[in-house]
DNA sequence: GCTCGATCTGGAATCGATCCCAGAGCGTCC
DNA sequence: GGACGCTCTGGGATCGATTCCAGATCGAGC
């Protein structure tokens, strides 16, 4: 879409129906052809019919069909995006960060969320082969969805989790890497029963986090103990029931990582009702920020993955490959920052 | 859009390129028009044929082009959604209200953000109008926008805040019963010192809830102190150094109401920051819930406003809206709750 | 004067789907 | 047997824009 200056949205003088280039090209005198290439800017025109027609348009607020250009030029200027659940704050900053980028380049948003359901995600995608969209950005709950949508020829980015390594174009964070850190940082401090709260294991996500774990305690040649590694499910109250039963009881870890901001709220939540104290007793960190990890007291070390950021890459890698159609698949990993806050400490000498 | 069954999304045979409607009818050995009536359900088709060609449908992986269907049948079956910042968690539960229950009526979301920007915001409406969209739903910035919309004949629901009342349908909470509400109790606890921190009064929102807050000192026959009412600024750093000025005196305030929950968070940081204790210092209420608020301790009481069902809600009257033009625009009010957590006490008796 | 190229315009085809309408086939009823 | 109604199918117009192409006009150069 040309950006129109400030102000100069034609008012629309009461039209029974919308104005369509027809009506401009009779207002202006022209023909359809010409009026069409004064206003997008292609073939020639005469200078003084160009601003004929562009008064017309003007006066009679003309906007053109999207869906008409469309289907003519065989193109599309919106991408899908298709998230699990815009209530957890790292989707929404993710589809902030797409919007953004996308709105920059003159692409609209089409946004869908799947609540967890894969049958939910593949309507979606149907919907977005429907609408011919230029591409998707999504963050897969199915490795289906990536092949469906690959078999229709549109260009997928799946966004913090990758289902087949290289199927496609991918934006992650180093999950392994982030992980590792903030577990050696437990470790440094004296922490030996560091469980590890996680949702699933079947992602690159879960697992990378899982493996970020392991060779920090390989890496300090401390033994691995796998009860210490926990399901938390997969909303808050489930999250808070299982580390409620982590930490109840005396042979408790002492520090937990948390790997995702659900599991943490769990935790944070858990310690709580246990009237354990944070860092004295438990000591605290979680794989996602989130807003409340700052307005607690002490503030939990997470580790902070710039989600808006995430979703502006993706965005990149998008008009990437579809000027690009050709070139191999590509993963851009970003590194993620461990915002230390007071919620470790060294472990209780019970 | 039909649902289809789970797993009959079909296969696309290596397709050079997509296939259309003109494909699935050679395959079927049938006309366009035939397989049109075959596909949609709409005119006779004789059983046999039908089931010819929705198997060769299925078969070469037809999805119909939207942008076609809609151009010729003058109707879209997506809604435009404009809010003013994703990574606010009321704006964020608004979408996602509004998301869920469009997908539940087959129609897609177009969502924008524009960042505070009125400019942005008429950028996003024409993209809406040159879409097509059957409706938008947005959250307000300006007056001009509804009016552009409605001039090109989009149906428009006002969200959360209404510009001209009655210009368009809107769907927002009475936010003059909610304030009044809590400030009543603040009152009732002892509290005579009762700052509002308030980002605007220009739009209804604001407007209401400081008509609320005075009103309950006007019931409660006590006199109100202008100067007690403060503006806050747009984001948590405004909002945080003004509740520094605020609460840093030795006439501070005994109790605030934070008029959203960005200014809920300035007041929070600010008091920590000050070193004074909630609710045994300073009390506080907020206007709008947000997560965080249940995660601190105390934690803090606040206006639960549904974000998700004012989407929800807002879905709902344009629906009503489009299937009925002319009936008259109707504001919906949602009451809000308040959820009593534990930042509030009687005052200091210093 | 004639050719050639550049500039400029309008007619008509096109994108993919829907839908009106004409007409074929067939059964029923008077 | 003929009129009528119902079922069923295909041809072609249509939605709104873009774009190819033919043709008109004009100025410059030989």
């Amino acid at each position: 879409m040309e950006a129109a200056a400030p102000g100069t949205r034609g008012a629309a003088t009461a039209p029974g129906r919308r104005a369509t280039i027809k009506d401009v090209a009779e207002a202006a005198d022209v023909s359809r052809s010409t009026a069409s290439r004064a206003l997008t800017g292609r073939g020639y025109v005469a200078p003084a019919v160009r601003d004929r027609v562009r008064r017309a348009a003007q006066t009679l607020g003309y906007v053109p069909d999207a869906m008409a250009r469309n289907l003519r030029q065989q193109v599309s200027r919106s991408i899908g995006v298709l998230v699990s659940d815009l209530r957890n704050s790292f989707y929404a900053d993710l589809a902030s960060g797409i919007s953004g980028q996308s709105r920059r380049r003159g692409y609209a948003m089409m946004l869908a969320d799947d609540a967890g359901s894969v049958e939910a995600e593949l309507e979606a995608a149907e919907t977005f082969v429907a609408l011919r969209v230029a591409g998707v950005i999504l963050t897969p709950l199915s490795a289906e969805v990536t092949e469906y949508l690959g078999r229709h020829r549109i260009p997928v980015i799946e966004v913090d989790r990758q289902f087949a390594e290289g199927a496609c174009d991918a934006v992650v964070v180093d999950n392994k890497a982030a992980a590792e850190r903030v577990t050696t940082g437990l470790l440094q401090q004296g922490h030996r029963r560091v469980a590890l709260l996680i949702d699933e294991m079947d992602w690159t996500t879960g697992r990378d986090r899982l493996v970020g774990y392991r060779s920090a305690f390989l890496a300090a040649g401390l033994p691995l103990d796998d009860a210490l590694v926990v399901r938390g499910g997969w909303d808050v109250g489930a999250a808070t029931g299982v580390a409620r039963g982590l930490l109840d009881g005396p042979d408790r870890p002492t520090a937990v990582f948390a790997a995702n901001n659900v599991l943490a709220e769990g935790v944070w939540r858990a310690a709580q009702a246990l009237g354990l104290r944070v860092p004295e007793d438990l000591s605290l960190v979680s794989f996602d920020d989130a807003p409340w990890m700052t307005m607690v007291t002490p503030g939990v070390t997470a580790v902070a993955q710039d989600a808006v950021a995430l979703g502006e890459a993706a965005v990149a890698q998008m008009f990437e490959r579809i000027e690009n159609p050709g070139s191999p698949k590509r993963t851009v990993m970003l590194s993620a920052a461990v915002a230390q806050r007071g919620s470790t400490a060294a472990p209780p000498t019970a």
